[in-house]
DNA sequence: CCAAAAGTGTTATCGCTACACCCATGA
DNA sequence: TCATGGGTGTAGCGATAACACTTTTGG
């Protein structure tokens, strides 16, 4: 077929900014660099655009070969496209941010890659405009999370309240009064209270819950605010 | 410079669902096609990012090729990818929703290229995946002005309160009370009165207001709820 | 004087925030 | 028994939504 005449191609790349949460703070994954350049160097999960490959499922697989994880929670948020983002060749990249439980990964740990997680505020510096797209990333997480019930996502089945609050707090980097967050969590009804307890943090232990997934797939759409003042909110 | 081994570049576009009011209706500025394939049937603003060229920077160039004006409101909304998307050649297409006060374009009429506003309903159809563009605009322009004030760049630089209300009640496709609705608008603070009327569309006349900028800059990360319920919407 | 659009107040409800103490349990 | 984290209630405030009539004026 004929084909646009004077146009330059480009690569087209995706990138995950994949978020984790292990009880206690909010991580990222990364990964070391296998090729030149900045072979060795810390880098976001990514991978470029297949021929004949449309570009969620050019995430689908990056996540898949990275973590063994199908079906994960994916938002892209924006697209990099400087000129000379990439040293190498211009390749402009899809950002996208994901949400998994680190349980389920941790299952599927994969030496072939050598994959880490950090807290994400101890993170090594990453390779071309990686620490950009992390900033962004976390801003946008911010953004949707203040009002849409995504966090869910980091949590393993079973979980407690006092989990996923330090959760939203660390997310947002704030102390959250326990009776007002656990009042809003109740009347959006999207929780189940388990019987059994989690004991192990606590010698009181904490009931674990779990997700009503029908509500959580119809109120997914509805705004629910379980940050107060969510007004300073960048985007 | 060595280039990545094995990878198959494609063309990067820019496309742009180009909002206006005019007082009356919700439109969307559209223009010919002026190449093959599918030359001579409507289409989106839009051209291909050049070499060395960064994105926002291809997207302000075809604004201004297209209708004469510089920093518009734009918001970089998602990339399309599709293999298929474009018959001649595999193109990615990062879309943009602009904002424009319908007014400025018109001073800057063009016609090399044929380019026509169309009520947001009765647009024609258009090439390749346009339309499906079009209506994600539109949820993504509903769900951003629903919490930010950016329905002002609608607007020239004097308008009415009504002219606003209605231009809300197009958006959302919806009847707004009058009384909250100007309530909610005082209190943000973001309108200032003049005094002078628009007597064009009653005998009692309305009076005119300006957006007070200053404010207008540090108000716009806030979440300002213009519209009752905001709960059902898509995002 | 009348039609047509602009402009104006009140009330009830709801959701949010601030705030501090008791409970359960393992060690 | 005590230290630790889990769990609970209330009151005041502010924002929202529902609701209808008066004002202005050109024709």
């Amino acid at each position: 077929m004929n084909k646009y005449p004077n146009q330059t191609p480009l690569l087209l790349a995706v990138d995950c900014i994949i978020f984790g949460y292990d009880g206690i703070e909010l991580q990222i994954l990364l990964v070391k660099r296998a090729m030149e350049p900045a072979k060795g160097q810390w880098s976001l999960m990514g991978g470029f655009v297949g021929p004949d490959e449309n570009i969620y499922h050019a995430v689908e697989r990056v996540l898949e070969t990275y973590t063994g994880l199908k079906d994960v929670y994916l938002d892209q948020f924006k697209i990099y496209g400087d000129p000379k983002r990439d040293p190498i060749e211009r390749t402009a990249s899809v950002a996208y941010f994901a949400l998994i439980d680190i349980n389920k990964y941790k299952a599927q740990i994969n030496d072939v890659y050598e994959a880490k997680w950090f807290p994400i505020n101890e993170a090594p510096e990453l390779i071309f405009d990686h620490d950009l797209m992390v900033e962004e990333a976390k801003a946008r997480l911010r953004y949707k999370a203040a009002f849409h019930p995504i966090l869910f996502e980091l949590l393993p089945k079973k979980f407690t309240t006092p989990q996923l609050q330090n959760l939203y707090e660390q997310v947002y980097n704030t102390k959250i009064d326990n009776r007002n967050f656990l009042r809003k969590l109740a009347s959006s009804g999207l929780l189940i209270k388990l019987t059994e307890k989690d004991k192990s943090s606590s010698k009181r232990g904490a009931f674990y819950y779990k997700l009503d997934n029908t509500k959580y797939k119809t109120k997914f759409q509805s705004f629910i605010n379980f940050i107060p003042n969510p007004e300073q909110l960048v985007f």
